[in-house]
RNA sequence: CGCGGGGUGGAGCAGUCCGGUAGCUCGUCAGGCUCAUAACCUGAAGGUCAUGCGUUCAAAUCGCAUCCCCGCAACCA
């Protein structure tokens, strides 16, 4: 089985700054990296994220901001890399379609398809729009009206070159339907598998001439045209983590039998990443590459939707990551995000279900408890962690179900379930709520006014216990407080600390 | 008749495959406790399970029909 984890994250484009859509595929991809490193060791994982830099919305956009096209993706690409370091976003590597290492896979992937025929020049037809500079498909023009714009479309024709698609639509229906965890969750792989047996595919156009389009990958061998966005855009997966060698054949460390490979979209990349994608990579299979396979599990998650509508700039909705992250903290986004909607699922969001999650999940389950605890340690033992002297019944049973715990995690986590953060997190909050409960069915102020050290001993060391571990679970999801329950309760004396979540409370006049 | 998913207490969801006490979280109310962040623990109220018909001893769960909501319907990140 597999032995090694590879993640991506789809690369963004960077014509615009990150809103939460981007932060959620990243902080669900950090979350899953992070597990997998603890489950499997810390190199046998590798994640992956990055910026799309190529094509006509950047062109137009470098325009606008009155830089070149290299310039303006320099700058807005800062942006990303900023906000994953504030949210704390582990990854191993970030690709720019820009960089030297991957024009060259794009170049090289290219041409072997050319060679092998799967990619060939015809004439494009279609309609086009000049001044949004963008082809429409029939089915959504307004009479002959660009839909975007209002004004007219004309018919235009030009050379360019096709990847075969077609030729490759039974083979990849067939391989949906014998790979169950190949597209996630079941009813995304239904909608593809219902789309790919009432259609007939269509050969995709993969160039664009360079007159209309400059700002994009040359093709090597028509150097009068440039790769379409998409093509360019799914190769970072292998160009970000292995080469060609002089024999056409792909290698690299993370594209082996022995990884799983995991790509993370938003359900609006769907169509790209499951059919096209897998499509490339079978023809360059059948063009005799060696080291080339298709991702183990590509998962397409929901959006976060504001009063149940799409967020988006010209509605004036969206939420800045960067806001929340500063308003709440780091943390507690990290946590609402993965906690309040089921992964897959569209959901809303909001600061009223943000300020209650903090509050009841964080502020008195967790906090509280920490800090309950780390009172009574302090309290009743001067600091420091008394050790066992015997184990009651009911001991043993917290300590089973604690010991359960990782495994309780590790199948909520996996791609059959799902990637079910919701269930990980419930997982890890039945034992936290567990640990409230045993505190109150001891009475361990009882027991310190009874004089009972040696029962007091083994409850608060059992507390402890039930922290550490859940306290470890934590780590893939909120690594900082991970890190702080650690440093407070780790080791033999413990070190007091601030509440960790302080309550929110709300800003009610009171009368 | 394009394909698919869904309508369950105030809110968000589970249960539907394999019919048989309708469960969870939040909210509300009452009580308990004091180690703790007005927190924690216990209990209670609250549902014709979209609607109609049918199968059955028995239906949220199976069948048919109707109403409503949502996703997909290709080259647009």
């Amino acid at each position: 089985m597999a032995n090694k984890f590879y993640i991506t994250t789809p690369i963004y484009y960077v014509n615009d700054i990150p809103h939460i859509g981007h932060s959620y595929t990243t902080i669900a991809a950090d979350a899953l990296a992070r597990f997998n490193r603890r489950l499997l060791g810390e190199n046998q994982v590798w994640f992956l994220t990055g910026t799309d830099e190529h094509g006509q919305k950047i062109q137009r956009a470098s325009d606008e901001a009155k830089l070149t096209p290299q310039e303006f993706v320099d700058k807005v690409m800062v942006k990303f890399k900023e906000l994953w370091v504030k949210l704390d976003i582990s990854y191993n590597d970030f690709i720019r379609t820009t960089e030297e290492r991957h024009i060259k896979v794009v170049q090289k992937a290219l041409e072997i398809l050319y060679k092998s025929g799967d990619i060939y020049e015809d004439t494009y037809e279609g309609w086009y729009c000049t001044p949004c500079e963008t082809f429409w498909p029939e089915t959504q023009l307004v009479d002959h009206f660009c839909p975007d714009c209002h004004r007219p479309v004309e018919r235009i024709s030009e050379k360019n070159f096709f990847l075969k698609l077609g030729k490759y639509q039974q083979d990849l229906i067939k391989y949906i339907e014998e790979h169950k965890n190949f597209i996630r969750p079941d009813f995304r792989r239904n909608e593809v598998l219902s789309f790919l047996r009432l259609n007939k595919l269509e050969d995709l156009c993969i160039s664009r001439p360079k007159e209309r389009l400059s700002w994009g990958i040359p093709l090597t061998f028509s150097p009068g045209h440039v790769t379409y966005v998409w093509f360019d855009a799914l190769i970072n997966y292998m160009s970000a983590v292995g080469s060609f060698d002089e024999k056409n054949n792909y290698i690299s460390k993370w594209w082996d039998n022995e990884t799983e490979v995991v790509h993370l979209i938003g359900k609006d990349i769907l169509r790209h990443h499951a059919v096209y994608w897998p499509i490339m990579l079978m023809a360059l299979q059948q063009a005799g590459v060696k080291g080339v396979k298709l991702p183990d599990t590509i998962f397409a998650h929901g959006w976060w939707l504001n009063k149940d509508e799409k967020m988006s700039k010209s509605r004036g909705n969206v939420i800045s990551p960067l806001f929340m992250a500063d308003k709440f903290g780091v943390e507690t986004y990290r946590y609402f995000l993965l906690r309040d909607l089921p992964f897959g699922l569209d959901g809303n969001f909001s600061e009223e279900a943000f300020i209650k999650r903090f509050n009841s999940d964080l502020a008195n389950d967790l906090g509280n408890l920490v800090y309950r605890t780390l009172t009574m340690v302090e309290k009743y033992f001067q600091g420091v962690v008394p050790e066992f002297s015997s184990s009651g019944e009911r001991v043993k049973e917290i300590a089973a179900k604690l010991a359960a715990l990782p495994k309780e995690v590790e199948n909520s986590l996996k791609a059959e379930s799902d990637f079910n953060f919701v269930r990980a997190l419930e997982n890890i909050w039945e034992k936290i709520n567990l640990a409230n409960k045993y505190v109150e069915e001891t009475k361990p102020w009882n027991l310190a006014k009874e004089n009972k050290t040696e029962e007091l001993k083994n409850f608060i060391r059992l507390l402890v216990e039930a922290i550490r571990k859940t306290g470890a679970e934590i780590a893939p999801f909120m690594p900082r407080t991970a890190g702080t329950i650690n440093e407070e309760l780790g080791s033999g004396t413990i070190k007091k600390g601030k509440p960790l979540f302080p309550r929110i409370e709300d800003q009610k006049p009171k009368k």
